[in-house]
DNA sequence: CTCCAGGGAGCCT
DNA sequence: AGGCTCCATGGA
């Protein structure tokens, strides 16, 4: 076992590792005591957190000075890029419009981060999303984990990672179905699918701009201009992605209703623009979280 | 009981 | 391109 800590005054700009992870961006992480996802700040915010990625188990926790980890192999250099820590989330806020619900949404979450999930889990787990709710979503990662995933040892205990695609691509659209799927069996199937074949991969979409990236991903079974969005902001740093879901469906018609133009691509466009472009992604994440949080 | 959740596919015009 | 309808599941 290696163990290490990420000093805070390292990163640039404030850290919140809970809001990070639990606010429904990332479903590949889980807690890794014996307390449940809660709401927001229930827990003091220092509890640990375990993932699978790249066949190392991570496990992470905040403290007053520092993320402290736990690992199967040195992951400060996997932390950094899983937890965005390289993001500059001071110089990010400055670029965002100074007007009040946004104003409003980074003060409540400060040092929330864009993660970069893993591509194949994000893709499936924003799959999986659709008509959904967010607490129930890391549930069926949970089932899918532990019915398809490697087995990691660690620490005398046995972890499961994400599933490969070939694992899932194996599986029966009734066995997905069985693990309370519900419709999206067969999409989680057939783009395990398309990935293990190799006809459609991330190196299709991963290096072009922004709208092709977008139109590329739609390619995968099960995802349409929103999840693809979710996984380009939350797997492969297309930090100007704006996922139009309903939250932010009604942020615009509440906020910027001349964005909404009636069709996925226009409204991408104008709210994009809106949101000043290049960090747009985040500036609607924290958006996304902020309404969450004060309509339930 | 009904309504709804970080939507998308299939089919129609 | 744009507008239906259907699709599972479970908590409010």
């Amino acid at each position: 076992m290696e163990t290490g800590a990420i000093q805070l005054e390292s990163v640039p700009g404030p850290v919140d590792v809970e809001s990070t992870l639990e606010s429904g961006h990332s479903y590949l992480w889980w807690r890794a005591d014996d307390r449940t996802y809660d709401r927001l700040g229930a827990h003091g915010g220092d509890a640990w957190y375990r993932t699978v990625a790249h066949g190392e188990v991570i496990e992470a926790r905040q403290t007053e000075r520092a993320i402290e980890w736990r690992s199967t192999t040195d992951a400060d250099p996997l932390l950094r890029e899983l937890l965005g820590l390289h993001d500059d989330l001071d110089e990010i806020r400055e670029t965002a419009p100074k007007d009040a619900p946004v104003r409003a949404a980074y003060d409540a979450y400060p040092g929330m981060r864009i993660v970069r999930d893993p591509f194949f889990g994000c893709l499936v787990s924003f799959i999986c999303s659709a008509q959904m709710r967010v607490e129930r979503i890391f549930g069926m990662q949970e089932r899918l984990r532990e019915h398809y995933g490697e087995p990691v040892e660690f620490d005398d205990e046995t972890y499961y990672a994400f599933p490969e695609p070939t694992a899932l691509a194996a599986a029966t659209e009734q066995e997905l179905r069985d693990h309370k799927l519900g419709y999206r069996a067969p999409y989680v199937q057939q783009t395990a699918e398309l990935v293990a074949s190799g006809d459609l991969t991330v190196d299709d979409i991963r290096g072009q701009d922004y709208e092709s990236a977008r139109d590329a991903c739609t390619g995968f079974v099960g995802v349409g201009d929103k999840v693809a969005d979710c996984v380009l902001l939350f797997s492969l740093g297309y930090l100007e992605a704006v996922p139009l879901d309903t939250w932010i469906r009604t942020a615009i018609d509440r906020y910027y209703p001349e964005c909404d133009v009636g069709n996925y691509a226009g409204t991408s466009r104008a709210i994009r623009q809106r949101l000043n472009g290049e960090y747009a992604g985040y500036h609607q994440t924290y958006l996304f979280h902020y309404l969450r949080s004060t309509t339930e």
